[in-house]
DNA sequence: CTGAAAGCGCTTACAG
DNA sequence: CTGAAAGCGCTTACAG
């Protein structure tokens, strides 16, 4: 490698300051059109590359945002980070993922790497149990946090999520229009808003459809594909079986079509099936899911949207905005629906 | 946000210098226990954050390492970036993710960005067409790179790769044994190593099988699962329709199976489907997925302990290592196979 | 329109 | 075992 080409390099080569090398590269109006010509090509001859520690260390903005979910393979928060992604290039920052797998030292480890590196801001899918102490850290030691998809109390930042508990209505309503009057709920944890609020809306929409709710009709747990299919088997071995099945998310309801298939039971014929999100294999899933369409694309660009205005310097609002969810209908309830 | 805390800043708490406070938190033997420990504490009592910019302005090393793959959606990567990521985490290296989507100008940007923040190091899946020179020209500004999943010819560094030819070879015979005498491949590109090398290893195969390749057995293009469920439609639209299948990943297997189910047509049982990586999906799905072991985790761990080596002072060496694939054999193939 | 100088917050020889 | 001083490569008032 050769000797290291940096603003000083340049100057020296053109016989200039650096102030006025530096102030070229950036397109200052200071400098006179005919420098700031030379200045940029004898950069490009001399293969000068920015040194943007140099330049954060000085103005204390790095151009960086942190983004942090529970896991990226989830096509979940895949196409959550698809918006962010396209949000945030737009406006020239780098983004640092994270998955935390909800191990919160994980998350925490990954906080501390922003501060050390003077990110410029996070969006945050906070891990299971994480205390709104946490997002207060951040926010003292000058980063600036936006929920997506979980909340907290009393962070005192913005959210962005779907209106889960109105969501998962929306899939029982569906269900007991169709004259289903045994429906089960498989999938999610009371430990996050996102389980809590889908099962208070099952709850609700049986209420609704003046169903009396079973025990165990409510199998939590499941939240991935695996774990769907491997519910299948449980769900089969119920003395009673419920007519119908609303699942905490679409990954849930593939991987229990597949296990439900497996054990020669037909989704869409033999029992109804919604899913929760409407990734995009939903669609193609054979039958093809019946779900709530949840925002992923909007929560992202939201999100994204509301942490660069915190970086042009707007105050932190604790508020949390609900994207309405809306049901996707076909054919995994043996309903006809869109083709 | 109260004053800055700074090394300074508990060197003066202290009556200390401050090149006493960084050797201490740093854990040196040149400074006293004793001393150490009260240092320790002090910067915790004040909320100390490490400045990590101004660390690799003086030291020049990051702590950072870039990661950059088609898609992290996709499982086939999101299985690798899992063993990177536990490797690197050891190993107290930031990691720094990319999705080029096979946008040249995207990896491009990305590197430059890496180069500028004085990243230690670059994982990269290259995208379609990137020319050799580009890996140089990271290499010659000190940014070491291994490659994974693809190669490129002349780059003059250390790739990790399945053995892709050998491993589609495998099925192709698998199938052939099988009695099968028509067999289609669908997906894949001859644009990227990968996409080749699967081609020549069908090729082989029916040839070793003494069987005629017709050029209509040969649909190009899908990657994905939803290309892979639009191509059961071209597939079922042929005249003499093959009996059996070897798609380009099991991503397009999986796509390609629910739409012919779409179609009426059971994989497994009507027709032979095989794929190719072994995503965790294969095993659950309906029917399993007959596939082929593609190494994902070795890949990925071995190619995160070659960058670890570079960055501990080994010299680069042009070498691409081929991780042997394995056949797995389940029932979508209608041959039994492990339960 | 351009330059001289200070400073961002660390680490690293070098003294003692 | 601890301290004084230089320097990493930028940017930013401030002069001129």
């Amino acid at each position: 490698m050769a000797q290291k080409v940096k603003l000083s390099t340049i100057a020296e080569a053109l016989g200039l300051s650096t102030a006025t090398v530096s102030l070229a590269l950036r397109d200052s109006p200071l400098v006179a059109d005919v420098t700031r010509e030379r200045i940029k090509e004898a950069a490009r001859e001399l293969g000068y590359i920015y040194n943007r520690r140099a330049a954060s260390l000085r103005t204390s903005r790095s151009g960086i945002v942190g983004v942090c979910v529970h896991d990226v393979m989830n096509p979940f928060y895949g196409e959550i980070l698809r918006s962010i992604e396209s949000e945030l290039d737009r406006n020239r920052q780098t983004f640092i993922l994270c998955n935390h797998h909800d191990d919160l030292s994980k998350q925490r480890a990954f906080v501390d790497t922003l501060l050390q590196l003077g990110a410029d801001g996070l969006i945050l899918s906070p891990a299971l149990g994480t205390p709104a102490a946490d997002i207060g850290l951040a926010e003292e030691n000058g980063l600036p946090a936006i929920l997506i998809a979980r909340t907290i109390e009393g962070a005192g930042v913005h959210g962005f999520r779907g209106d889960d508990a109105y969501g998962m209505g929306l899939a029982v309503d569906h269900l007991v229009s169709l004259g289903h009057r045994s429906i089960a709920m498989i999938g999610g944890t009371r430990a996050t808003s996102t389980g809590r609020e889908r099962e208070a809306g099952y709850l609700a929409g049986l209420a609704r459809g003046g169903i009396a709710f079973r025990t165990e009709w409510r199998m939590e747990g499941p939240r991935d594909r695996h774990s769907g299919f491997d519910s299948a088997a449980a769900f089969l071995a119920l003395a009673e079986r419920p007519t119908a099945i609303v699942c905490f998310s679409d990954l849930v309801a593939l991987g229990l079509m597949y296990g439900l298939a497996r054990g020669g039971v037909r989704p869409g014929i033999d029992i109804a099936v919604v899913g929760y999100d409407d990734i995009e294999e939903a669609g193609i899933a054979t039958p093809p899911l019946t779900t709530v369409s949840n925002g992923q694309s909007e929560v992202g660009e939201r999100a994204a949207t509301a942490l660069l205005e915190r970086l042009a310097g707007m105050p932190a609002m604790e508020h949390t905005t609900l994207i309405r969810p809306e049901l996707k209908v076909r054919q995994s309830c043996g309903s006809g629906g869109e083709e």
